[in-house]
DNA sequence: ATACGATACGGACCAGCGGTCCGCTTCTGC
DNA sequence: GCAGAAGCGGACCGCTGGTCCGTATCGTAT
């Protein structure tokens, strides 16, 4: 029991400014756009409310996150392949970048807002960290690879935020092409033939 | 003839103010912690005269990058191998990498500031829009490779002032190691051996 | 040298942001 | 039902990027 549950009240408001905040970043240009007043209003809350529940915004985009992201945690954490831990490397690094690149595809807004929260790097967030630690020790079992943890750390940059929505926005890279085009690169830098084609485990 | 030759006291002042906002960027731990009004009264000037002269914040941390890059850029364009335009691109491609590696670790600060400009997408600069058909052109000429645009972008990413930042103050990973790690990264993701070493050019 | 229009100066000023504060309301254990 | 803890919310604050305009400086034609 690390601490009391919350009062009935501060949940129903937490819930409320999470979705009121998910609407709002989902509907708007650019994710500095939306306002900490604005997702209060939204909500029906004070701004108040807001900073004790997250802290500060970088808290809320950050629960947000978080919440968003649980089904794909859970998907990898123990899941069925080819995300699940019963899948071989080779295979399994592949497909971790490609629902990563989709879960950023489908949370663009929210995803730019935590990647560009200004001074706080995104490599320090706990998500990047699980990120990295999972796909670093995937790489580390696949033989003649240089050092697994740049390697994992230039992929998942492969996968940031805004160079997916530039692909998408200026250079109108269709989702299922952007998809491709990781893949062959992930598997190319991963040591594997050049050519395209699904890869093969056995 | 674009237009007139500024006035003496707006070059001066041009200059006063480039050369204030460098060591400020230079000596500070986050870029955001430098305001314009430091700027400008750290090079005598008043908040206005900065504001005429650049356009707004993200101009005068473009110029300054651009003034700094200067140097690099003419090598690249018309300088002795392996970063000269009569480099093979197998040899020349890695070569650009670790300079650029380079710059963003001599002008962390700066960088970090152009790429983390907030809203301002570090994919709609002149200077990566630069980079990259640089190096875009450079892969297409590599055969095996399947899209030299998308390849491009991610060799990029690998160098970004972020991620560069987080290597070297958090994972304490030396200049050299980084060079080296990059350069065994580029080489694999370009179709090469994996093994270590000095790339071959015959 | 001088006079005069064009250009640039600079700091008071503004709007809007993230974040704080504290009197008041609402929950919850007894 | 009561008391005190927990939470609420919006006025408020400090600070930022950016604007404005009366004033000073420059370049030039005379």
């Amino acid at each position: 029991m690390p601490d009391r549950a919350p009062r009935k009240d501060a949940a129903r408001n937490r819930a409320a400014a999470l979705a009121a905040a998910d609407t709002l970043f989902a509907d708007c240009r650019s994710p500095d756009e939306i306002t900490m007043a604005d997702i209060a209003a939204a909500a029906g809350v004070g701004k108040g409310t807001l900073f004790r529940a997250f802290g500060d915004r970088t808290g809320l985009i950050r629960a947000l996150y978080g919440a968003r992201l649980e089904p794909l945690s859970a998907a990898v954490d123990s899941g069925p392949p080819p995300l699940g831990p019963a899948t071989p490397p080779l295979e399994r690094a592949p497909a971790l970048l490609d629902a990563l690149l989709c879960f950023k595809l489908d949370n663009r807004h929210l995803a730019l807002a935590l990647e560009g929260t200004g001074a706080d790097s995104p490599y320090r967030t706990q998500h990047y960290e699980h990120w990295h630690a999972l796909l670093r020790d995937l790489l580390e079992r696949i033989p003649g690879l240089a050092d697994a943890g740049f390697t994992a750390h230039a992929l998942l940059a492969a996968t940031r935020a805004d160079l997916v929505g530039h692909l998408t926005d200026e250079e109108h890279v269709p989702r299922e092409e952007l998809r491709r085009r990781l893949a062959d690169y992930a598997r190319s830098a991963l040591g594997g033939p050049v050519g395209r084609g699904p890869v093969t485990t056995d």
